[in-house]
Parts: structure tokens; C-alpha cells; sequence
DNA sequence: TTGTATGCGTTATCAG
DNA sequence: CTGATAACGCATACAA
């Protein structure tokens, strides 16, 4: 049977030693003045009554919930659990909680959850953005409330919010470069949708690896997907009826691929040898795959994350004393 | 340019208005007690001031922060990503938050992450347990506490607390028929390790799903991994080298199917002709494999999410009406 | 070294 | 219908 404590309080302690709260309250603190002895007597009588600081007192008083929220699209992508994974061991160990909100690409469910973390008080945000996200209001908001935030991998044009993401381009050239070397001639693209910054960034990346390698750019060579299962057939299709159909092909990301392989495998096209791929993301079940892609382009969720957390406490910690923080990892090929 | 707001309070919106704080809280709160003209009033001049309730004063009033922990081995587990985001589905429903804790399958941790959800005084907890824990005091540690907890998926045996979880036996059933009635004569079960609970539960379902089938059990036929991957390597060599080697397998799930499916392709054992495989969890990605097991057994990771969730709920609610709630879902079999 | 008094923002009780 | 007051649990400035 177990007993229903309500729970115990600065106030009892005080009382059953008979001094007052104040001293309990810096006993259990360590404050310096309180005498050795005393410190002694509170800590033992507090572990007694099985006593508990109330937090959400605590929280009340000190303006501060140790607490931090993480907005992404979505937990399925194993790139954002690694990444919140990576949030959470930094949190831990600064002895914060992490609240949680996946937006499901949903902007309205961004705001939604943003002004919930809000009203919960949460020390921070990090923040990896959906795919439909344009107003970025909230950011202001945030700012005027002093809450601040941190965005990963997906995050926004403007550089006047602390950033960190992977530049595309350093692994597009190596995406390239490999094709290249295996003599592909007709290397095309399967993009994103074009309102994102993402696919804009990857289309220039890709534009410029060419033109390094002496490669014209065909524009006929790039199509674009929703990224819908449907969508990636379609713009793979795009690809294969073009007169001079692509050898090699560098799409948007690994779950694009996956979509596309599958595709050719159904037409008959040898993946890795009428056909070869390379994508962005590093999917770590690649190793399953009898046919995977050429290579695949890690984004380093880990470092993202735990980067990006790291910067947020930093700020915490320090507020006035850190300006604006920008951090830009390499991405990198991977054979696979 | 944003303006740096320290909050609004109901104090100022009172002293604006010259009225007291108590008809401002009541005004905000819709209380019938106050005048219609009062209400509007304060209502638009809590706009004007931009007043968002300190949240924290109000959970510390009301103890009660409408936030639930979740604790759950790995959010790498496409399993509990899917529950998870069931479970926030809900929990935002009810306008609840949700505090995340991962095990990583670490009973410490798992000690460290309930203690710290107490510290933060949560409603209640959702908890799936990690492969190693034994010692459940924190159970009644929370029931002293009053802070209720719905076990999913990965339960306790004893039926002294809430649980949801799968029916293994339903779906093994259907899996030895699907071997048998395509003329198997040797089942073997990779099976997790012996210490777990969902171990046992596989050993003995599949004992009974042979029997049922007219099958005599042979133990020589059910191996054991630790889960990693040399261990699911192991397992399968100990199944191999059998004189008479099975051309069927249950595994523990779809992650050491994975590991034993690129052993045998190693091997030169062709998947889905020498030998058949099926196993627990119904992964999301096998549609995209070339030779994918016959079948993999769904185990339901929203449904599970969702319902223990609502329970959770209902008993925040509801704390007294409500009774021991046990709720087991079939698993079942799924063609790949 | 310790105690006293005060306040954090909100809501509930009671009185008017 | 509205106002004054107290209380939640804790930390801290100030007093002793």
C-alpha cells in the first residue's frame, strides 16, 4: 500500500526544526551562510519527509522553466529523430526538459505550436522549419517575449536569425564529381518544389558542380517532385522519356530515391547500371538495400542538433554577450 | 524593431481600467458573475496590451501544468515515432504538452527521465519500457505522488497497472499458417533476448501456433539474439548450420529480419525461395526492398499511442470513477 | 549565522 | 455584479 503524501513543503521542514523557512530554503541551497550544522539537520529532516522542491513554484519565481521546446516537420524522418535525439542528451546533461511539437509541415501548426511553447514559459525554441512555412512572424513575436531561438536544417533566408544548417553545395560537387569520374554525361537533377529554399539552394549547387566540371547545364535535366510518392514517379518519368534519358541522377533526398528505384525497378531500368543515384540525407538503411544508390549525402542531423542546442544555452546562459550565431556544416559524400 | 515587452499582467489591465485584478480575472475567464461592458472592456484592453497569462502562475495556482511525459526506449524506432506523434495528436486534442524522454533502453535513465517529469510536477506519464528494466519501484513512487502512468507496447507483467499493448499470439498464429499452408515443414524463431517479457510471450505463442497446426515443437529451432547486429548474425548461423535447415523464420521483428535477410543474401541463401521470413512490426520501408519477407505482423504503434493516451486522459479527468485499465489489440499479419 | 517581510501572477473565498 | 484579501511554495533583500 502505498501512501499519499501530500506532498511536503519548505514550510513543514521549518516547522518541525523550528527555525524559519528562509534558512531551510538556503540549507537546501548550500547557501554559504547557513551554518554547517544547520544544513545538516535541514538536509536529513528533508530527506525524511521525502521532500520534493516544487517546481512549478520554482518556475513561478525565477521567471525560468528549464525548459526548452523543439519544433519539426516530422519524428518518421530518421534525420530529425537523430537530430532531437542529440537535442535531448545536450538538454539532459544542462539539466533542461525538452517539450516537443512536430508540425507535420503544417505552418499553422507551427504557430500553434510555437504559442503554446509560449505560454508554457519555455526557456528557448529550437526550430527545424516545414516545407510550406513563409510568414515568419512569429520570430518577432518571440523576440518582443525574449524568447530565443535557434533554427536547424531547414531554416530561414534571412541571416538575421541564429542559423545552423549544411551547405548542399560542398556535397553536390562531390555528387557530381563522382558521376563525372565514372564517365556519366547526362546527369540530371530531381528537385524539390521550387518554393523552397532548400531546392533553389540545390539547383544552384548543382548548376555550379556542373559548370566546374566543364559541363554545360540543360535545364531540360532538372524536374521537379512534391515529394509525394505519386509526385516522384512523375518527375522520374519526366526524366526517362527525354531523348537522351540521364545515366546518373542526384535527387532531392534518399526518400525521394527510394521512390525513384523502386520506379525504375518496375521499368526494367538496372539500378547501378543503366542508371546510377545519388541523393541527400544519408538514410541509414541503405546497407539493407541489394541495389542501393551510388553514394548518399550526409547532413549530419547529430551535429546539427546538438550544434544548435549548444548555441541556444550558450544564450541562455549569456544573453547579452552573444551576437548572432551562424554555423554552416559541410555536407559530404558517402559511398555506399 | 521590436519592442522588448516585459509581460502584461492583470494588475496593469486593472490599474488601467481602475478596476480590481479579481474582476479582470473573472472578465478573462468568462466568469457569468460579470457584467457584459466589464467583459468587453477588459477584453480589449488586455488586446491593446498585448496580455498573454503567465502560464506558470497559473500551473503553480491550479497545480496542475497540463504537460504529460512520454518515455519510450528510441525515437529512432519508426514503432514509436509513429506512437509518438499519435500520442501528441491527442495530448494537443486536450491542449496538453508533451515532455519527451528517450531510455535508449537504459534503466538509469529511464529513473533519471521519470524523476525529472516529477520535478516538473507533469499530469501523468505514457511510458514504454526499454528492454532492460527490472526494478519498477518508480511505479508506486508515482502512485505516492498521484501522478498517474499508462504503460504501451513494452509492459510490465504485472496487471497491477495500466497498460496497452499487443496480442503477440494472434499474429504468430497467422504467420505459422501462412508458413504452414505453403508447405513448410521447419519453422524456426529468432527470438529476442530471454529476459524480456515479449520474448517469452513470442516462445510461447509460437509453441502454441505449431501445436495448432498439428506441429511438434523442436527447440534446436529457436535461437536467440541480443538484438545487435552481430547477435542477429549469430542466431542465424546457429539456424544454418542445422542439418535440417529451416526455410522458415519468425523473428523477433522486422530490424533482425533486416540484419538476417543481408546474412543470407551473403550467403547466397535466395530470400523468399530458400528460405521465408516474417516478423513483428510491420516496418514502413519494405515495399521498397527487392525481396522483402513474405509478411510482417502490424502492431498497431498509433492505435496503441492513441489509446493509452486517452486513458491517460480519462484518468486526469476523471481520476476516481476510473479503474485498472488493461486494453490488448490482435496483432496481425501483413502481406509484403 | 539566522529570521522577517515581501512579492512573483493568478484565482478563490468572502464580503459588500 | 464587483472589490478586498488571502493563498499557492519558494527565494531574497533587508534586518538583526
Amino acid at each position: 500500500m502505498t501512501k499519499l503524501n501530500k506532498p511536503t513543503t519548505i514550510k513543514e521542514i521549518a516547522r518541525k526544526l523550528k527555525i524559519s523557512p528562509s534558512t531551510v530554503s538556503r540549507a537546501l541551497n548550500d547557501h554559504p551562510s547557513i551554518g554547517l550544522v544547520t544544513t545538516m539537520r535541514v538536509k536529513k529532516m528533508a530527506e525524511e519527509l521525502n521532500y520534493e522542491p516544487n517546481q512549478t513554484a520554482i518556475f513561478f519565481k525565477q521567471r525560468k522553466t528549464f525548459t526548452i521546446g523543439v519544433v519539426l516537420p516530422t519524428l518518421s524522418e530518421p534525420f530529425f529523430s537523430s537530430a532531437i535525439s542529440a537535442i535531448e542528451a545536450v538538454a539532459e546533461d544542462r539539466k533542461y526538459t525538452v517539450l516537443l511539437g512536430q508540425s507535420l509541415d503544417d505552418a499553422n501548426r507551427e504557430n500553434q505550436i510555437i504559442t503554446t511553447f509560449k505560454k508554457h514559459r519555455v526557456d528557448g525554441i529550437l526550430m527545424s522549419l516545414g516545407k510550406n512555412t513563409t510568414d515568419l512572424s512569429f520570430v518577432d513575436i518571440l523576440a518582443s517575449s525574449q524568447i530565443p531561438i535557434v533554427f536547424f536544417d531547414c531554416v530561414p533566408e534571412s541571416a538575421a536569425v541564429n542559423r545552423v544548417y549544411c551547405n548542399l553545395a560542398s556535397g553536390m560537387e562531390e555528387a557530381i564529381e563522382a558521376f563525372v569520374s565514372r564517365g556519366h554525361k547526362n546527369i540530371a537533377l530531381i528537385n524539390g518544389p521550387e518554393t523552397l529554399l532548400a531546392a533553389t539552394e540545390r539547383t544552384s549547387s548543382f548548376r555550379e558542380a556542373l559548370r566546374k566540371q566543364g559541363y554545360e547545364y540543360n535545364e531540360k535535366y532538372v524536374v521537379h517532385t512534391d515529394l509525394t510518392e505519386e509526385g516522384n514517379h512523375i518527375a522520374m518519368e519526366q526524366l526517362c522519356v527525354l531523348p537522351e534519358r540521364p545515366s546518373a541522377i542526384v535527387s532531392f533526398n534518399d526518400y525521394v530515391t527510394l521512390d525513384v528505384i523502386r520506379y525504375a525497378r518496375s521499368k526494367g531500368i538496372g539500378v547501378g547500371q543503366d542508371m546510377h543515384f545519388i541523393s541527400f540525407a544519408n538514410y541509414p538503411l541503405w546497407k539493407y538495400m541489394e541495389n542501393p544508390p551510388l553514394a548518399s549525402i550526409e547532413q549530419y542531423p547529430d551535429e546539427q542538433g546538438r550544434k544548435a542546442a549548444e548555441i541556444l544555452f550558450d544564450i541562455l546562459d549569456n544573453s547579452d554577450k552573444i551576437g548572432l550565431q551562424e554555423i554552416v556544416f559541410p555536407s559530404k559524400l558517402v559511398f555506399k
